[in-house]
DNA sequence: ATGTCTCCTAAGAGGAGA
C-alpha cells in the first residue's frame, strides 16, 4: 500500500502534474494540500477518469485538502473534532485498516506574527486530535505539509535558518509532541541520502541549488512501523515547468489496500 | 537580493499568503 503526500499550491494549476504523477506511480492514496479552490471547483471528473476516488475539503482562495484513492475512502471526516476552524486544513478517511489524514499545517509567517501563535495553538489541537483518533484506531498515517523542519539535517543551511519560522525550537517541540503521541517520522525509518528536501523557495533558483527544507512528512503510528517497507521524496516534479514549490513524499506499507 | 508564484478584487495594479 503506497501512500503519498503533495502540497500542490493550486490544484487548478497543477492538475496536469498530479495526473501524470498518479499515472506514473499509482499510489493507493495521495494526500493533497493547498488546493486553493472550493470543493465544487475540484476537478472531480479528471480525477475519476484517472481511476481515483476523492474526498475533498476545499475553500475559496486558500488552504484546502484532499485524499485521492484507488478505493473509496470510508468514514470521511473534515477538520478536527469539535474545533471550529473556517480554514480547511484536515481531512481523514479509512483505507483498508488504515486511517489516513491529509493535513495542511499553518505556515506561521514569522515568529512575531499572530499567525505564528495560531500555528502553535493549531498544533496543540492536532495533538489532541491524534490522541482522540488513537483511541479508535492503532493504525494511522498523518500525511501532509507540516511547515516544520524537524531537525537541522532537514535544512540546507541550518545556520541561516536557525530560529526562523519553520525551524524554530517551539515549532520543533510541537512536532516532537506529535511524535510522542505514538508516531514515527516514516522518512527516518530508512537510510536516506543526505540533503533530501521536500520544499524549495520559488525565488533565487532555490531548487537548482538544492536550497531546501524537509517540511512535508508522513507520520506512522507505532503499530504500523513493522509494516513500513520504504519511504522517500520524489523531487522530479519540482523540476517541471510551472512546478509546485513542494515535491511529493511517499511511503510504502506492506499491506494490501483491500486488507480488511 | 522585497527575489516568485497564486489567489483575490475588480476593472488597474496591488495586497495577502506562502
Amino acid at each position: 500500500m503506497k501512500i503519498a503526500s503533495w502540497n500542490v499550491n493550486s490544484i487548478k494549476v497543477r492538475l496536469p502534474h498530479v495526473l501524470e504523477w498518479l499515472r506514473l506511480h499509482q499510489p493507493d492514496v495521495l494526500c493533497l494540500q493547498e488546493l486553493k479552490c472550493e470543493t465544487s471547483a475540484f476537478p472531480w471528473d479528471a480525477v475519476e477518469a484517472a481511476g481515483y476516488h476523492a474526498c475533498v475539503a476545499g475553500q475559496k482562495a486558500y488552504n484546502g485538502v484532499a485524499l485521492l484513492s484507488k478505493t473509496q475512502g470510508l468514514d470521511p471526516v473534515t477538520g478536527m473534532g469539535g474545533v471550529a476552524d473556517i480554514q480547511q486544513r484536515v481531512i481523514a478517511a479509512t483505507y483498508g485498516t488504515v486511517r489516513v489524514l491529509s493535513v495542511y499545517c499553518p505556515n506561521g509567517e514569522s515568529l512575531t506574527s499572530e499567525k505564528y501563535a495560531y500555528k502553535l495553538r493549531w498544533f496543540d489541537a492536532l495533538q489532541q486530535e491524534l490522541r482522540r483518533i488513537g483511541q479508535e484506531s492503532s493504525r494511522i498515517v498523518v500525511a501532509g505539509d507540516f511547515n516544520i523542519a524537524p531537525e537541522d539535517r532537514d535544512v540546507h543551511d541550518p545556520q541561516a535558518w536557525g530560529g526562523e519560522v519553520l525551524c524554530s525550537e517551539p515549532e520543533r517541540a510541537a512536532f516532537r509532541q506529535l511524535i510522542d503521541v505514538g508516531f514515527r517520522d516514516s522518512f527516518r525509518l530508512f537510510e536516506q541520502a543526505p540533503q533530501c528536501y521536500s520544499w524549495w523557495h520559488y525565488r533565487v533558483n532555490a531548487f537548482k541549488r538544492n536550497m531546501g527544507l524537509r517540511i512535508d512528512h508522513l507520520l506512522v503510528s507505532t503499530a504500523l512501523v513493522p509494516a513500513c517497507r520504504a519511504s522517500g521524496i520524489d523531487a522530479q516534479p519540482r523540476a517541471l515547468e510551472r512546478p509546485s514549490d513542494h515535491a511529493p513524499v511517499w511511503l510504502d506499507l506492506a499491506l494490501p489496500n483491500s486488507e480488511a
